[in-house]
DNA sequence: CCAATTACAGACACATTGTTCAATTGTGTT
DNA sequence: AACACAATTGAACAATGTGTCTGTAATTGG
């Protein structure tokens, strides 16, 4: 294994290249899936040269895990932000779930390579975790013998599910519609 | 592509490869999880010629989708079988439900790396479509104004997550207790 | 301007996939 | 038991992809 500068680059190329790169695996997930993506598919999208692609990153995962986190700490920015400005007199349980829908709607196409039938395991993988750790926030205290854990997960699972079918729809649903549908199904979880 | 014969084997040679093919998956699978596993491997451990395998299956995809095929039908058998037995008067949907959950948790090893955090996407998606299916047979028709698609995804996506969380504990909770757990939380779908 | 970093194309060894083929072995059938 | 046929085998094959390494050219920051 070579070694990387896995830090951010203080050059200028160092920082086009590492963006192009992660611009192309965007827009290759979205078009093909994860899966069919060869190293290099990446660097001709990227306009790279193939052993370019190594002094920056060890391998595809390694990039998709970079772009990751960033995608990652914009989706909780914006999803908290919406959080905020829901009124506080509004204190039904799973405010974001709204938020979330809604914000998938605006991105539909990037939620469609985030969590629908062609993109990577790993992609999926970190969203589900995030929608659980959101849900583990606001789900009120377990008061029946159901374990709390178990209710989590269920109904995140639910929600990502209902997300994934969705966001693959061609005529969809409102965001308002959706939201309250999940609401509906899920009253048993209350 | 080559032309396979898809069709249950008449000669005993071809139903044993298959079997062994598939026991030799189950357990790698279970060993190493899905991506690390090439046709090589198993091929050597079903003590098969790696051209034979073509014969049967046009790659990895296909063996693992024959697999769960036979789970599919086999959980659609028990759950009839089921069925007849309980009393007219319980008409109780999703019959199918016990079943899964007793057969994961009797391979309970399998199915972690079958659904758990080290498998990889396809099996996952092929999993989860398997449950779809079996959600879509079982579900009563849509009374209500909400879409039967979308009560469908998101009963299979809560059942997958709840069965997912349930293989990686510890202690777990009965099948029984599972199978309550999870109709209780999903009763609004009724 | 200069030294250091980065990009590049090309070539390399290596692994995996899927196909083809002739020879051999096992099977179902009569 | 003998037959025709189907399945298996190992080997060889092209095609594709991966990761590494080279020498050279181009950009960058100082």
């Amino acid at each position: 294994m070579r070694k990387i500068n896995a830090a951010v680059p203080t050059d200028r190329r160092a920082e086009r290249t590492r963006t192009a790169l992660r611009e192309a695996l965007k827009d290759l997930v979205t078009e093909r899936g994860w899966d069919s993506i060869g190293i290099q598919d990446l660097c001709e999208r990227a306009n790279i040269g193939r052993s370019t692609f190594y002094l920056h990153y060890p391998n595809k995962d390694a990039l998709l895990q970079g772009g990751l986190d960033d995608l990652q700490a914009e989706l909780r920015r914006q999803a908290h932000s919406r959080l905020v400005k829901t009124s506080a007199h509004e204190k039904a349980a799973l405010q974001f779930v709204y938020g979330l829908i809604a914000h998938a709607h605006e991105q539909r196409k990037l939620f469609r390579s985030l969590i629908g039938r062609r993109s990577g395991y790993v992609v999926q993988q970190r969203f589900r975790e995030m929608v659980i750790r959101l849900i583990a926030d606001e789900l009120p205290v377990a008061t029946e013998k159901i374990s709390r854990d178990a209710t989590v997960r269920w109904l995140a699972g639910a929600l990502v599910e209902l997300l994934s079918w969705w966001v693959e729809q061609k005529t969809p649903v409102s965001p308002e519609e959706l939201t309250a549908i999940f609401k509906e199904l899920s009253q048993s979880a209350r």
